[in-house]
DNA sequence: TGCTAATCGAGACGGTACGTCGTGTCTTTTT
DNA sequence: AAAAAGACACGACGTACCGTCTCGATTAGCA
């Protein structure tokens, strides 16, 4: 498929075109592949790339998968379609596609914090974010009436997040999406009268 | 410290007390030198017991860390306070506890499961024994009037792990238990007078 | 090919028939999957006998072999056509013949014997024979003055059998007997008007 | 006794010093624990080297044991003291004192070319150079009247070889060689009045 | 134009774990 | 008492992966 040119040195200082082949090599692997075969000695490999040029962009593996895993993410456009509810579950709904695809990636890096700290600390920064990501919604959606005055606004944020990885993990992405966001979100809403 | 006594066959069937000798082992090891020194070669030693004798038992290495995990958790003994938050705070408290100590265990199957389906499955009766244990709990609950009628049990349940599953694995076990027992039951109790 | 019945204890005593059906697996064994499929494990499998009994009747792998190789090698008719070149020629043959089929056997045992005692010695008995059974057909052929009257015939005998060993282990059992005997014997012969 | 110091790459090929690293651990080895203690952990570990790098140099056991074996024999320094017996005679003692102190060595090298094909080629080259060796001292014998004109040079060579195995495999290292000698070329020579 | 400095591809290396395989010993159950 | 059955301890083998290292070739910028 890919059939890169032979990359040679731009000068006394890095190269951006081979950090960008050895992810697109990593990318290419884990479709092909799959976890597995995401090995170091691999990537180099598909890539044309050595190992020293890998491991000078990234300090170990696992900060390789996060990078990879944030570049495929793409941007988290945040959905407003004046429904909490139906904005929890087309988030739901597109992320879970995206994971179905390539979240097995995601899962790794989840597993790789837990012996790295690297890792784990680049994970902590990106899951923060993503429950940040959700108080504006949350907010409009408490102005709109939808949730409680006094609701807990954080507690929800990261709920939704928790959950998501949770189905992540136990290999249930083909859950419905509009389901689970009404079982996430739905004890918060005011009015109880949605229908399962 | 160990003098274990020298193990036989017991005939033409499998021997408990060699499965045993193996989970002795693997948690002494755990307990002395750390998931990096939990080797199916140390864990063999540690035991005087084969690595075919492992194997025969477990089919590979995540299966056993889930059998000896399984094993340390020792029984989720029901608490029943008379209030639902209590129960879940005071759950969270002793699990934490635990995981404070071997969480990194379970976090590690975690992952293992990631790319390992034996694992994986495992993993999939755990945790669904796990939720399960909450619904007679959230029933008394709903009894005694804390929650809703139509409060929807299995999601409460589902819920309660997931959020436990996304502290350990973002590390967070210092958490406050009470606290994080509330946001995450708090919306579905039908008095909502609860001070954070 | 085997279809072993059921083979049960006849009482307090050996059932040679556990010995024979051992020996049978172990050469339909060796002829479907050669020499690596020649274990302990596999033989008492494909026999329907347990490694018990295979030890009771040889104290180890390489006794089997040997017993294994001494049954089929058949009876060493000794030929006598009249000329020595011609009976060494066709006992070569002979031999290579059959170690084409089950030479591996015989190479195996040799190998065995370098590192048990037991086989070793069994491995000398057999050697010897083979080498004291040349000498009656050595004797003849000095009479018919073939041979020089001050012809060493144990060297001669030896000679004749290490060649065929070096041969085997040499995997070169295709060699053309005639030539090799010639080469072999040819400079004990008086008349050395042999065309090569 | 051996601290060896750290070996590193020297560049995108191999490094000699590796492998001479892991045959002198071998050899070591050998020497003190004997056959048994060399295994392939066991030399990587004494050669401070990975299984890796063995394996990179040699494609299994029985070919390291092979290079040890012919790393060990030196060269074979051929000997001229102007009489063929002599030289078969000092070259078995020679031999057959090296045998006798690493004959197991080579007998297990045999051993195990019999389920090795690599191990068997490369023994059938070994064999070839130690026939292809005597074949200067056998022409220049001819040529000083002690062999027959029409002497099949070949032939002798390969006799000459074929009864060193035999007795390296017989365990008879501690045979006379001059005996041996004069059994095996014996036949061959134009004067006939040796005595044995 | 020649020199210097850093990068690049390449791949060997040390270290370490994994899972498999083979031998010979053992114990139970059945005949 | 012997047979089948097969679990067991021991220990070796070969493979896989990670992260480090060294080489020789290459290129840009400086002298």
């Amino acid at each position: 498929m890919n059939t890169p040119k032979r990359r040679r040195s731009i000068g006394a200082r890095p190269n951006p075109e081979a950090a960008n082949a050895i992810l697109d090599a990593a990318a290419s692997l884990l479709e092909r592949k799959g976890l597995r075969g995401l090995t170091t000695d691999a990537i180099a490999r598909e890539a044309r790339a050595s190992k020293t040029t890998l491991y000078r962009w990234w300090p170990n593996r696992g900060a390789l998968l996060l990078a990879l895993y944030v570049r495929a993410k793409g941007d988290s456009a945040t959905i407003d379609t004046g429904s909490l509810v139906e904005d929890v579950a087309r988030t739901y709904a597109r992320v879970f596609e995206a994971w179905r695809e390539r979240g097995r990636l995601f899962s790794l890096i989840i597993a790789e914090a837990q012996h790295d700290d690297g890792v784990a600390q680049a994970l902590t920064v990106f899951r923060e974010e993503r429950v940040r990501e959700w108080l504006p919604t949350l907010r409009r959606s408490r102005e709109r009436g939808e949730l409680a005055e006094n609701a807990d606004l954080d507690a929800i944020a990261e709920s939704i997040v928790a959950h998501a990885w949770f189905y992540l993990l136990s290999k249930r992405l083909d859950v419905d999406a509009n389901i689970l966001a009404k079982k996430v979100v739905g004890a918060w809403m005011r009015n109880k009268d949605i229908e399962t």
